[in-house]
DNA sequence: ACGAGAACTTGTCATTGTCAAGTCGAGGAC
DNA sequence: GTCCTCGACTTGACAATGACAAGTTCTCGT
């Protein structure tokens, strides 16, 4: 099959995505990805050495589609609209890509639990984007005032938590209500002191 | 060997989560145990029919631990005592038991992502506590009124967020810091309004 | 005495991750 | 032009695993 030059291992992780979406985290193999994309079963190891390597490159392309969920277009554009935003995209995006979420977070399928640099880099970079919103409403007087490095990890351990607990079926209701309640609880957390 | 009976079944809990502690979650194995607890290999699918029934069983075992850890005796004893120990006890755990916190969280291993029946029970059993927590300290008037099942949903996110958070390395700097930022933080979030 | 069911064991199968060794073609050195 | 190397795979093999089917043995009620 006529391929692109270098391309397989984008192909590859496109096969990763689109197993994990249709038969789910839990069922994802080297092999099967290598079928999936008309290769040999070794083929994967040429470019992720490991199981490991395979859901961080996975992870990292995950990372780019949280970003984006969690700057998707809304109405207002305040900073306060821009905090809400985050905060429901996040776990919006847990309810709606369920493997690769769990892919990102929970890579049980590995030996080594600890997530390796490009998986790292990703993570960051989208941190980054929340700190610089908490950071805007702070500028805007919305948040209180505090590290924001700080006040942005506690945003982040919320959103996750909600998420997975979501996912685990721990929390009942739908998605979007739990993002909404969820969101409305920690910003009363987050205003400045009356 | 003779073994008291009935006793099986708990004796492959007990090597279960003993192998998940000494070797970590991911690899353990259905064989594995049973070669720790010296019966055949298809022995634990009598008692648990799949790895699933495994990790639930175990997982329920993790919420009396978690129980316990978020009801550890401390100096103070007034509803918010307990209130920031349910945090801190909660973190913590995760924070010393990270196999088994990821087996009853993360079952990635199973390829059905859905905790059954046992895993539920237990965790409700767990959730139950931390409600009535807040709702005593609602009736302190030291947290804002309002639903305590959904304030208690959000501290459990909160909570459970910086867990796993910790665990994958998202979040640097000790257990214990990360874990007293994070309940001073949420309950700043949950004071009554001034 | 006998049948039934619980508590396992033995045997087997397809699947998997990983490693070692090979193949093959393109690109540079001479 | 020939040689050499190196990247990009392929082939082959191995041990481990989850799951299933078919026993076996023991106990208990009748």
């Amino acid at each position: 099959m006529g391929r692109p030059p270098g391309s397989l291992r984008t192909a590859l992780v496109d096969a990763a995505l689109s197993l994990i979406e249709s038969e789910g985290l839990a069922s994802l193999s080297l092999r099967k990805v290598a079928r999936a994309s008309g290769v040999s079963h070794a083929a994967p190891a040429h470019y992720f050495k490991d199981l490991r390597g395979l859901l961080d490159a996975v992870a990292s392309r995950g990372y780019a589609g949280l970003l984006a969920s969690m700057q998707a277009p809304i109405a207002g554009s305040t900073s306060l609209d821009r905090f809400g935003q985050v905060g429901r995209g996040y776990v919006l995006f847990a309810a709606r890509h369920e493997g690769l979420y769990r892919a990102m977070f929970h890579p049980q399928l590995a030996k080594d639990p600890q997530p390796h640099d490009e998986h790292r880099k990703a993570a960051e970079l989208t941190f980054a984007y929340v700190v610089s919103v908490v950071a805007a409403c702070q500028r805007d007087n919305l948040v209180r005032a505090g590290d924001p490095i700080e006040l942005s990890t506690l945003a982040w351990s919320t959103v996750h938590g909600a998420g997975a607990l979501l996912l685990d079926g721990h929390i009942p209701g739908p998605p979007q209500s739990v993002a909404d309640s969820v969101v409305h609880n920690l910003f009363l957390g987050f205003r400045v002191d009356s």
